[in-house]
Parts: structure tokens; C-alpha cells; sequence
DNA sequence: TTAGGATTTG
């Protein structure tokens, strides 16, 4: 239900949200995501007047105020917000300014106007089309006591405008072969653009240029023949034609030309409507552009470049090697073989990428492409293993060096492959997905292109590269991502370097359990107060818990006072320790008795010994842990001398506090404790299996909140956490040093008060698993094999 | 805002 209205004699408005997910603050959005698990709030500060597109759906602009208890002059409190189509009817009437709203399963974009409105950077973006949903409380009592009412708006019936029959200055919605496009690209400004040019059976012809802060929201065009379907662009005329922008609300679905490939929608937003109607259209276009074969350009495969042509390769990167500022060399191979004499760019082995064993395997079938300018970013962020299409390769035929001549008039005139600087006739690499159509063939090419003979070392190496670069898809390596790997990471990975970077779309869209490698910025974590994030950890129940209160320790040990008092037995010496028995004075004199466990020792100095301690109070307890290596609380009954509950803990050596698990131990006399004197071995663990205690690890937890642009994703840190931060989670707790260097880890991976996009990046391992069993089954993820990179004043 | 299909000159 698009909109509903929620009334405040039901409470709070966040409790009468179910399913809606997290709340998120302006100041928390991040460019491009789409938000389908949050849920933003405001209060309406601006309602502009509804008006019609050229699509014939409505648009309803309004400002949204943060509702916060601290009054805020920035410009991230107050955000321009669109809404689209059928929704905009009930909206519009019902929604008034002063109105607290709730927002669901929007999108977030670069809003044009920040600069004249003074307004948040980003603009949110909602439309039945995308699964969102208003919540709106009134202002007045009246209103909200108004029905609740549960609009029924059925599925937007978009209407697609032939290309033939464009007018300038209207938005609409259209469907398209792709007749050219250029891959996406950084532009001046401050977004990824990319161009496209469709046609359609009504003879007309569009060039869009689609702009989007984040490269994974453009549409997802592989190649000419792709059908496309674009909503929301603004025609206007440029040069005396009329062309397409993006306009607010954009969003696109991709689909294969080839008549036989499934009908199988590539959506630039999460979610998107996709009908029987479309199910048509787009047959209707595959069928017309087929026949019309002369929208398809014919791949072009190594063993058919024609010299001084241009060709689009769709290949995978072998090797790589930066040859000088502007030049980038990439080795490639498609499982064919150019018949023509190959230029070999000379560089130098310590600058080549690449396993030199299949570098020398493969070196008869790979070819140098030299990419240059612009294209050298994109280039050098490539993981070896990846599957590319590089569009537009200059087959350029040289003249052989002066010693090679001789040999180039048998073999004729050599051939070298360039991808010239500049975007013209769609230049530029674009790395594709496995499970697109046209890897699936290049893998065949490339598989019955190895050697038969596979016993030799270097075809088996060929056989890995082959086999264990699965190639990441488009979206792990767009143009965003392949800026990203040119920045420092704040971690590291501290194995699995090999394994190409994946979306974090693509890891929610998959089924545990897997592992990644990912690229994210840390966008959030809990908990926020970092004392909070180490727990005790059984490995045997592989439950979790708490650290035990002070205060509740504080109760504890005073009930055992109580009780030692009310039982009254006389302290003794024993074989294995002295007695000793201190009168503590105050309004209820108490004794404490001290037992000093006899040691081999030859230095039996304070700091080295070891006592049992018996009524004390809290204060006691850790003045006694200050002066003592270890103290161990203890109690008498019936003659016995026995450990504490379990939230005491059983042991305190060396400053830090030892627990057990009520539920796995099974507590001893203490008297058991005789046993180590003998071997004089007084380790927590020699303790704890001696007194029968199933001793309690101290963990960090952490819940990071991930984003890459295509995420956001939940993953727990935890039983590596100590090799991440690179402090032990039993000595952060007792040490304040280590308390300020863990802060200070966190505000360097997640900076407070600033914008995300000036967060710093985070390489990761990932890896998913299941928990709960049933219908309660969840996918959970975990970091792993990967640490804080270090910062020099730590 | 950006780009606005329309070949580097390595």
C-alpha cells in the first residue's frame, strides 16, 4: 500500500512501522543506493503544487525537515523529495505541510538544485513503480483521527512514447534498441555518464545521455542489439535534435537482443515493475531489430582483425603492466589466434602483472593492447582473470624495427592493438559479468583453445587461471569501483589477495555459504559505545554473554559476606596454603580471610603470588587483583572452601578478570587447586580445567554496516576481531590506552560528523553463512582474514 | 554541471 495514514492515539509513529527497517538520518544517505530495508523521516517544510509529465504521470515535489530534538541550521536538515506517478494523487490530497511522513524503499540521487536551495546534496526519489511506501501522521487531532485509509493503486500503467513522435521539453517514458552507446565513463563533472543512442520500428531515433552519481545505476547495456526500456527522460533539443537527459526519477531495464536469450530484466534500481506488457514489448523489439540486422555489428574475433580497422574484443586479462603515465598494456586472449605478425610492447618483467608461467603458456594466443589517457584508470584497476569487452581497439600496422625488416618482408608489416584516449565511437573497457551470454561463449573459445597436452606444469597453470578467476561482473568492477582501487584501503587482506572484488549487491543476491573478497566503505557499527563490543564467549556452548555488571558483582559479593558471616566457620591453615585474616572495621566489622597458596617459587613476591580471598567486597576485590598476580574469590561451606557464582569471577590475574560458563562448568573444590602447586603451573586455563570451570574468552562483537553503492550489508566481526583491530578484547577492557586506540581505529574506518563520501575504503573478506533453522533460517555475513591497515600515530 | 556518438597520431 503506497500511502497510509498512521494516527497518534496508536503511539509513536515508529512503533506503528513494521517491516520497514532501520531509521536512517539525512546525514547517513548515501548516493545511488536504493533504500529498501530504511526508513526516513520529516516533517513537510514545503509542499510545491503536483504537475503532469509528459508521461502523463503526476510529480509532487516537497521539502522534508529533519524531525530532531537539537535544532540544526545545516543543509543536510532539510531535503527536497519527489514523488512519481499514481502516488502522487493520494499524496497530493492527503499529505499537508506540518505533516511528520515516514518513507519507504526510495532512492537517493544528486539533487540539482543544492546549490540555489541550500537544501541536502541528495534528493530522495519514490514511486509506486519502486515499491514505495508513504506513512503519514497528521499534524491535527482531527486528521489523524481520520479511517485509516489503504489506498489501492494497482500497477502504474506507464505509457511509452514512440521515438518518432518525441516533443522537446517533456519527460517520458520509451522503449529502444541500442544502436550505439558508449560504456560508462567518468564525466567533468561530478557524475558517470554514459550515452545511448535507440531506435525503434517507428523509424525515429534518440541519443540519451544518462548521468548518475554511481555507476551501477546507469543503465546495464552490453552490447548494440540490447533492448532497452528508460523511464522518466526529459527531451529537449540540442544541435537542432532532439535528445534525451535523465531526468529526476530515471530509471532503466536492460534486456539481451538475441531472439533466443531469456527475457531476463538488467535493472539499474533494485526493485522495478516488469509486466506481460513489457514481456511483449520487448519480444516485439528483439523480433524488429533481427530482422533489421542492420543494428547488430557482427563480434569480432582475434583471428579476424582486419589491419587498420577498429574492432570491440570481448576478451580475458591475462597480464597487465603500467608502461609510463599515459599508457597502460593489457594482455589479453579470446581463445583465437591473430594471424598477423604481433607487435610485443616491450616492458619490463618487474612491471608485468601476472604469472609468468601463463604468461609464457598462453604468449602465442594473447595480444598487447595498449590502452591509454582516460582509459588507464579503468585499466589498471582490472583484476587479472577478468572477462572484458574492449570497445574500439585501433588495429594499427606498424613498420618493423630496422634489425626485424628483413623478417617483416616474409612475414609482412607487424600489427599493434591501441585503445586511443577520448570516449569517440564508444571507446573504452567495460568488464563483464560471468553470466552474461557473450563470457559464456569466450569461456568455450577459450577452454578448446588450451593445449591438449595437459601434463606439463604450465598447462595446468593455465587450466587454474582458467578455472579459478570466475571474473567478477559488471558491477564489481564499475567505473566507481575501478576509481576505488587507486585509493588506500584503511584494511587489508591478510590472504585471498587473488580473488577478484564482488558487489555487494551481487553477495545479497547470493546464497550462503560463499566467500568474498568486497570493497566498502564502513557506513555505520554497533555498538557505538565500544565497551560494549566485548562479550564473553563460550567455545563449548558457543553462546555468548555479557560481562557481568560491577554492580551486580558488587551484590553478589555482598551476599556472600552475608552469608560467610551467618556461617561462621573458622579459618585453618591447610598443607598447600597460610592463612591470614584481616579485620575490616566500618558500621558491620567483617574479616576477611586471606589464604596465601604456598609456591615452589623462589621469589615469593606479591605480584607473583597467588591468594584466595574470602568476604570481600567489590573495592577489596580489586585491590587485591592491583597487588596480587592472582586472587581468586572463594567461599566456606560445610568445611568446604568453594568458588563463587559464576558472575564472579573465579580467577583475577594479572589485572584481568577471568569467568565461567554456568551453563558447561561443573565447579570443583577449591581445594583442587592443590594439584598445581606441585607443578606449579598457575595459567588461567591450568585453573579453570582444574576447578572444573569451562573457561569464558573474551570477544570483540561488532555489527559493521557496509557500502559500496550497491549494498548496504550487515556483517559481524567477531571471533577475528583481536587480528583486525590488533588488540586483545581481554586486555581493551582494563586498558585505557588500548580504549583510545580502539576508538580512534573506529573513527579512522567510520569518521564521526562527516559525510560518508569522505569515508576511507575497506578491503574485506566476507563470508555468508546460515543461522536458525526453518522459516527462521537468515543469512548472516562475516569478516574475516582481513585487518586494520594501521595509521602512522597509532 | 557533466555530454551532447562521429577515431590517435602513442
Amino acid at each position: 500500500m503506497p500511502l497510509q495514514q498512521l494516527r497518534e492515539s496508536d503511539g509513536p509513529i515508529e512503533t506503528q512501522l513494521s517491516g520497514c527497517g532501520e531509521w536512517i538520518e539525512y546525514d547517513k544517505l548515501r548516493l545511488g543506493s536504493a533504500y529498501v530495508d530504511k526508513y526516513i523521516k520529516g516533517i513537510i517544510s514545503v509542499k510545491y503544487p503536483s504537475h503532469e509529465l509528459g508521461t502523463g504521470e503526476k510529480v509532487l515535489k516537497m521539502a522534508l525537515e529533519e524531525s530532531t530534538s537539537q535544532p540544526s541550521t545545516s543543509s543536510q536538515a532539510s531535503i527536497n523529495t519527489f514523488i512519481f506517478g499514481k502516488l502522487v494523487g493520494d499524496c497530493d490530497s492527503i499529505l499537508k505541510q506540518g505533516d511528520t511522513v515516514v518513507l519507504t524503499n526510495f532512492q537517493v540521487c544528486k539533487s540539482p538544485s543544492a546549490s540555489k536551495d541550500g537544501r541536502h546534496a541528495f534528493q530522495l526519489e519514490l514511486s509506486d513503480e519502486t515499491g514505495a511506501t508513504v506513512f503519514v501522521c497528521s499534524k491535527t487531532g482531527q486528521e489523524s483521527a481520520a479511517i485509516i485509509r489503504k489506498s489501492k493503486v494497482g500497477m502504474q500503467d506507464y505509457t511509452y512514447v514512440p521515438l518518432n513522435m518525441l516533443k522537446g521539453g517533456v519527460t517520458v517514458n520509451v522503449y529502444g534498441v541500442v544502436k550505439f552507446f558508449k560504456p560508462p565513463y567518468r564525466s567533468k563533472g561530478t557524475d558517470y555518464c554514459t550515452t545511448v543512442t535507440i531506435v525503434d520500428p517507428s523509424e525515429g531515433k534518440l541519443h540519451c545521455v544518462i548521468f548518475n552519481g554511481n555507476a551501477d545505476l546507469l543503465p546495464k547495456i552490453y552490447k548494440i542489439g540490447d533492448v532497452v526500456r528508460f523511464h522518466r527522460v526529459k527531451i529537449q533539443e540540442f544541435n537542432q535534435e532532439l535528445q534525451a537527459i535523465s531526468a529526476p526519477g530515471f530509471s532503466a531495464l536492460t534486456f539481451d537482443g538475441a531472439l533466443e536469450a531469456p527475457i531476463q530484466p538488467r535493472a539499474s534500481s533494485r526493485t522495478y515493475h516488469f509486466t506481460s506488457t513489457d514481456q511483449r514489448k520487448v519480444e516485439e523489439l528483439r523480433r524488429w531489430a533481427n530482422a533489421n540486422i542492420s543494428v547488430f555489428k557482427s563480434a569480432t574475433k582475434l583471428s579476424e582483425v582486419k589491419p587498420a580497422g577498429y574492432f570491440d574484443l570481448t576478451c580475458q586479462l591475462v597480464a597487465k603492466a603500467v608502461v609510463d603515465r599515459s599508457a597502460v598494456l593489457l594482455k589479453v586472449w579470446d581463445g583465437t589466434k591473430c594471424p598477423h605478425p604481433l607487435k610485443q610492447v616491450p616492458v619490463d618483467r618487474s612491471a608485468l602483472e601476472g604469472d609468468l608461467g601463463e604468461i609464457r603458456g598462453l604468449s602465442q594466443l594473447t595480444v598487447d593492447v595498449l590502452v591509454y589517457d582516460n582509459h588507464t584508470g579503468v585499466a589498471n584497476s582490472l583484476k587479472l582473470g577478468t572477462y572484458l569487452r574492449i570497445h574500439n581497439i585501433h588495429a594499427k600496422l606498424v613498420t618493423a624495427s630496422t634489425e626485424k625488416q628483413n623478417e617483416s618482408l616474409d612475414r609482412g608489416p607487424e600489427m599493434e592493438f591501441h585503445l586511443h584516449g577520448g570516449t569517440s565511437y564508444g571507446r573504452g573497457i567495460m568488464v563483464l559479468p560471468t553470466d552474461c551470454r557473450d563470457v559464456q561463449q569466450l569461456k568455450q573459445s577459450l577452454e578448446s583453445a588450451l593445449p591438449s597436452n595437459q601434463d606439463s606444469m604450465e598447462d595446468l597453470a593455465l587450466m587454474e587461471i582458467l578455472n579459478s578467476s570466475s571474473g567478477p561482473s559488471a558491477q564489481e568492477i564499475s567505473p566507481d569501483c575501478m576509481e576505488r582501487c587507486h585509493q588506500e584501503s584503511a584494511t587489508v587482506l591478510t590472504a585471498h589477495q587473488h580473488i577478484s572484488a564482488t558487489s555487494l549487491k551481487e553477495v545479497l543476491d547470493q546464497t550462503a555459504p560463499c566467500k568474498y573478497r568486497i570493497r566498502a566503505k564502513l557506513v555505520n557499527y554497533e555498538p557505538k559505545a565500544l565497551y560494549q563490543s566485548v562479550k564473553l564467549y563460550c567455545p563449548k556452548c558457543r553462546t555468548m554473554q555479557e560481562i557481568p555488571d560491577d554492580d551486580d558483582i558488587d551484590a553478589l559479593l555482598q551476599d556472600v559476606c552475608s552469608a560467610d558471616a551467618a556461617t561462621g566457620s573458622q579459618p585453618h591453615d591447610a598443607e598447600w596454603y597460610e592463612t591470614t585474616i584481616w579485620e575490616q572495621g566500618g558500621q558491620r566489622r567483617r574479616q576477611i580471610i586471606v589464604r596465601f597458596v604456598k609456591t615452589n617459587r623462589l621469589q615469593r613476591t606479591p605480584e607473583r603470588s597467588t591468594i584466595l580471598v574470602e568476604s570481600v567486597s567489590l573495592n577489596e576485590l580489586y585491590r587485591f587483583s592491583e597487588q596480587f598476580g592472582s586472587v581468586i574469590p572463594t567461599t566456606s561451606r560445610t568445611d568446604r572452601l568453594i568458588l563463587n557464582d559464576l558472575s564472579i569471577p573465579f580467577l583475577i590475574q594479572d589485572g584481568k578478570w577471568h569467568y565461567g560458563c554456568r551453563q558447561c562448568s561443573d565447579p570443583q573444590p577449591v581445594s583442587a587447586l592443590q594439584s598445581l602447586t606441585r607443578e606449579d603451573s598457575w595459567e588461567p586455563s591450568a585453573i579453570a580445567k582444574v576447578l572444573g570451570i569451562q573457561w569464558l574468552h573474551y570477544v570483540f562483537v561488532m555489527k559493521f554496516t557496509l557500502d559500496d553503492g550497491t549494498g548496504p550489508l550487515d556483517a559481524f566481526l567477531w571471533d577475528e576481531a583481536e587480528r583486525f583491530f590488533g588488540i586483545s578484547a581481554a586486555e581493551v577492557v582494563i586498558s585505557e590506552v588500548l580504549q583510545e586506540k580502539l576508538t580512534r581505529i573506529m573513527n579512522t574506518l567510520c569518521p564521526p560528523r562527516i559525510n560518508p563520501e569522505g569515508f576511507p575504503w575497506l578491503e574485506c573478506c566476507l563470508k555468508s553463512y546460515y543461522v536458525g533453522e526453518g522459516l527462521e533460517q537468515k543469512t548472516c555475513y562475516q569478516v574475516f582474514d582481513t585487518t586494520f591497515a594501521g595509521f602512522e600515530d597509532i
